[in-house]
RNA sequence: CGCGGGAUGGAGCAGUCCGGUAGCUCGUCGGGCUCAUAACCCGAAGGUCGUAGGUUCAAAUCCUGCUCCCGCAA
């Protein structure tokens, strides 16, 4: 088939490699404009603007697709098929209906749950068992198109962002092949989404990740904690510094006031909601580097009983 | 030149404003206590204070250049 690919991150990348290595033609790629990134604020491209160019696949990046300009551009093109995988743009209605077997975007979730910019992320913050990789032939609305295929995956204890990240992109890579392989056969029958099972996975934000130690119970400051690993991460606030966790164990109830630490000599402990408890394990402290709380209690003694939330 | 924090024995920090014999919590090693211990007690080793230069009788501390790490921002 030849397929125009539209992508940003990472991500993206490992769909766009299967595909080609099964064989299809990507004639162009889409993705976003070069953004200022890192301490310098220098002008970097989108990991699968590098991965094209490396490939020698012409790289359109326009600020948006709501014009004709990007319309020409694909008609020119006369793709079979576009995929779409995390690419951070809507698409117009004439780009959607142009290709003869449509656009098909590679989601992140097991539609209709998680719709939307970071369903990775919430699937691990909203306590979910599974999670899984959706391909749908795209529709107007925030990922409401009809279904194509599904795999599943359970999400483990020690899941984090990372690594779940990663094992959705190989499972997608490999899902979105196969889908082409099926639209190409004839042999999918799309199905709707049951809009009342839908729900939406928002864009993170920072302050997202801001640790409730009062209203939340251990388990999901913990769903929180690996949620938001390595980004953009659970926090606290410690003396006017933000303290990033990047790891924490769950513990058994202890009756205290919520909030309050109640272990810091060797390890450090702060009760929660519901009488469960958090033990910190790895942290991070504003212009330092990662460390365990051990460390961080050597040089930064925190008094049992103080109350780290309000 | 986007804003800001930091570099001090193996780890995490204090000391820097107000120059003058480098300290704390831990770790390591040796010894003691104990049925035993990651617990407790006693003792020891280990630092050209990131780097280059300047000021001074004297610099971790003041001044200047450089390197590296990190937070915000994405």
């Amino acid at each position: 088939m030849n397929i125009i690919f539209m992508g940003t991150p990472d991500f993206s990348v490992y769909s766009m490699k299967q595909l080609i290595a099964a064989g299809h033609k990507i004639e162009a790629v889409f993705t976003q404009p070069d953004k200022p990134q890192g301490r310098k604020q220098v002008l970097t491209p989108p990991p699968v603007k590098s991965y094209a160019e490396e490939q020698g696949i012409t790289v359109y990046q326009p600020k948006t697709l709501r014009n004709s300009d990007a319309l020409e551009i694909i008609k020119r093109y006369n793709p079979d098929l576009i995929v779409v995988v995390a690419y951070g743009k809507m698409l117009p209605t004439e780009i959607l209906e142009f290709p003869k077997y449509g656009c098909v975007n590679v989601h992140a979730s097991l539609l209709p749950r998680h719709r939307g910019a970071s369903p990775i992320q919430w699937s691990i913050v909203c306590g979910d068992n599974e999670t899984g990789v959706t391909t749908m032939l795209m529709a107007e609305g925030m990922d409401t198109g009809d279904m194509l295929e599904k795999v599943v995956t359970q999400i483990n204890a020690d899941d984090n962002y990372s690594t779940l990240q990663t094992r959705l992109a190989i499972m997608g890579a490999d899902l979105i092949c196969h889908t082409v392989n099926e639209l190409e056969k004839g042999t999918i029958i799309p199905q709707k989404q049951d809009e009342s099972k839908a729900t939406k996975a928002p864009i993170i934000t920072r302050e997202i990740g801001q640790i409730d130690f009062v209203n939340r119970t251990s388990q999901e400051i913990n769903n929180l904690v690996r949620g938001f690993d390595p980004w953009p991460s659970a926090y606290i606030e410690l003396d006017g510094k933000r303290l990033k966790i990047y790891k924490a164990r769950v513990l058994n109830a202890e009756s205290a006031e919520p909030g309050v630490v109640i272990e810091s000599e060797n390890r450090l402990v702060v009760a929660c909601a519901n009488g469960t408890a958090l033990e910190l394990i790895e942290v991070q402290l504003e212009g330092k580097n990662r460390m365990s709380a051990t460390q961080l209690l050597n040089g930064h003694p925190i008094e049992k009983g103080r109350k780290l939330c309000d």
